[in-house]
RNA sequence: GGGCAAGUGCCAGAGUGGUUAAAUGGGCCUGACUGUAAAUCAGGUGCGAAAGCUACGGUGGUUCGAAUCCGCCCUUGCCCA
């Protein structure tokens, strides 16, 4: 089986082969639910290099894969010559978004945001090309933060050059502020963040000359208060574009494995785990999922998921080797294939790398009963769990279910390999 | 600044002195079935072997006993200024 790794014959190769434009591009593939000006942006696309941007959420330490569908976009524009920009929104999000949230944000602290945008940047560079390049004479991607430059405003004239521009009676009446009016209330800074938000795509389009931006359609109206503020501030054409929210079939928030968001990090979340996600999507979302977060090709996901049923296990594959490979490159698909092979050929082998390691001291291990280790393990999280889990049959101990959690536990130095549930494995390592 | 109302488990939301570790729904976990899917069915979902302990915004009281009553504080909403 061939992939379709960064460079190799893609999606994007095919569209340009078919004489299809970005936009058109993105339309096909199901990232787009609205654009304020889909003529004018075809042009834009048509004429010249476009500078695009999309913001990103720097709270958290990583990104995660609801954040995956911007890059998405990102990188599609930029395989298409494009200039994307990732903009960390550093200052942002000290002010914090009240778009779909019922409670005010946590604040973070300015020096968190940037150690976790630093972190960010391998993961972005996955996707993006920061050097240039890469495919075809693209050119180089940007990563911004815009505490570089909203934490330099100053109040009267940032209210007075840009305030102005903005009308209260409009702001209330959108969907955004007013279900918050109605139920929590917000407070000012909230009702400010529209406001800020705009002017990040007015100063890139000033400074960067970017005239795009993309987002979940969540961010809608800020991003079109953007464009509405380069023109009334600079008189100046800009594009709003943005994607569906994406959920599951199920209805849940994409990246969500066993309550846990799925990060980017493989500190975070392992390859592996990483995989598994993909390989345990819902078939009603493989055809969908393939499109957005692959660069395989019309025709070839055709042929995945045309047969449906039980045929749809090579399309999950295919999609989590592909989504792997882009986050975490081939070596990770390589071995966390292997793992899967391992794992779910009923005789899992003990040594396998994928599979997370505990370390116990040997006198911890002296007076350790199963129960002990399992928790010791991080598969349950308690005595009592242990016990109802074991009566349930979820616990296993070298390929043995467990039935009494107070037995001793006893390795005789040999690793020794827990499983919880279906699909959990722990190896249990003795140290000295 | 004043008046009124509210703050319960992951979320929503009952409960207004003991029989309430706290109804119900959602979520989540596990088991069976299966294709590492969905749907379905079943069980579980504070800690503890148990006694018991901790828990209903915070704190101090009243009471044999409080999520439930009282004081103060914090937070939020509505109304007035």
């Amino acid at each position: 089986m061939t992939s379709t790794l960064p460079g190799a014959a893609d999606s994007i190769a095919e569209a340009r082969a078919d004489g299809l434009g970005p936009l058109e591009y993105l339309q096909s593939r199901g990232y787009v639910q609205d654009v304020s000006d889909p003529e004018g942006l075809r042009r834009a696309f048509a004429g010249d290099v476009v500078t695009a941007y999309v913001g990103f959420d720097p709270t958290a330490p990583s990104l995660h894969v609801g954040h995956m569908i911007g890059m998405m976009m990102l990188a599609s524009l930029q395989r298409f010559g494009h200039r994307p920009i990732a903009l960390g929104g550093g200052g942002t999000a000290l002010v914090g978004d009240p778009s779909g949230k019922t409670a005010t944000r946590a604040i973070v602290s300015e020096d968190e945001i940037r150690a976790n945008l630093e972190r960010m940047l391998p993961q972005f560079s996955r996707y993006l090309d920061f050097a240039g390049g890469r495919w075809d004479g693209n050119p180089p991607a940007l990563l911004l933060n815009n505490a570089d430059w909203l934490l330099a405003l100053q109040y009267i004239p940032f209210l007075r050059d840009i305030g102005r521009h903005f009308s209260v009676n409009e702001m209330l009446a959108a969907e955004t502020y007013r279900s918050r009016l109605e139920t929590t209330g917000l407070n000012f800074v909230e009702f400010n963040y529209r406001m800020v938000q705009a002017y990040d795509f007015l100063h890139l389009f000033r400074s960067e000359g970017c005239a795009l931006q993309m987002g979940g359609s969540d961010q809608w109206g800020n991003i079109v208060a953007g464009v509405e503020l380069i023109r009334k501030a600079d008189g100046g054409h800009a594009f709003a574009l943005v994607c569906p929210l994406l959920t599951t079939a199920s209805g849940e928030k994409m990246g969500k494995s066993e309550g846990n968001s799925l990060w980017l990090d493989p500190e975070l979340t392992s390859p592996y785990d990483f995989y598994q996600y993909w390989i345990n999507v819902d078939d009603a979302d493989v055809e969908r999922l393939l499109r957005l977060y692959t660069f395989l090709p019309e025709s070839r996901i055709d042929n995945l998921t045309r047969a449906g049923g039980e045929a749809l296990r090579e399309a999950k594959q295919t999609l989590a080797r592909e989504v792997t490979a882009l986050t975490h490159g081939k070596a990770a698909v390589e071995a966390a294939e292997a793992a899967t092979r391992a794992l779910f050929s009923g005789a899992p082998d003990i040594d396998d790398p994928s599979i997370p390691t505990t370390e116990v001291s040997a006198d911890q291990s002296a007076g350790m009963s199963l129960a002990d280790l399992f928790i010791a393990a991080g598969l349950v999280s308690s005595r009592g769990e242990a016990r109802r889990k074991a009566a349930e049959g979820a616990l296993w101990l070298n390929g043995e279910r467990v039935s009494d959690i107070d037995e001793a536990f006893s390795s005789h130095g040999e690793d020794t390999l827990l499983r919880f549930g279906k699909k959990r494995y722990r190896r249990i390592r003795l140290v000295s």
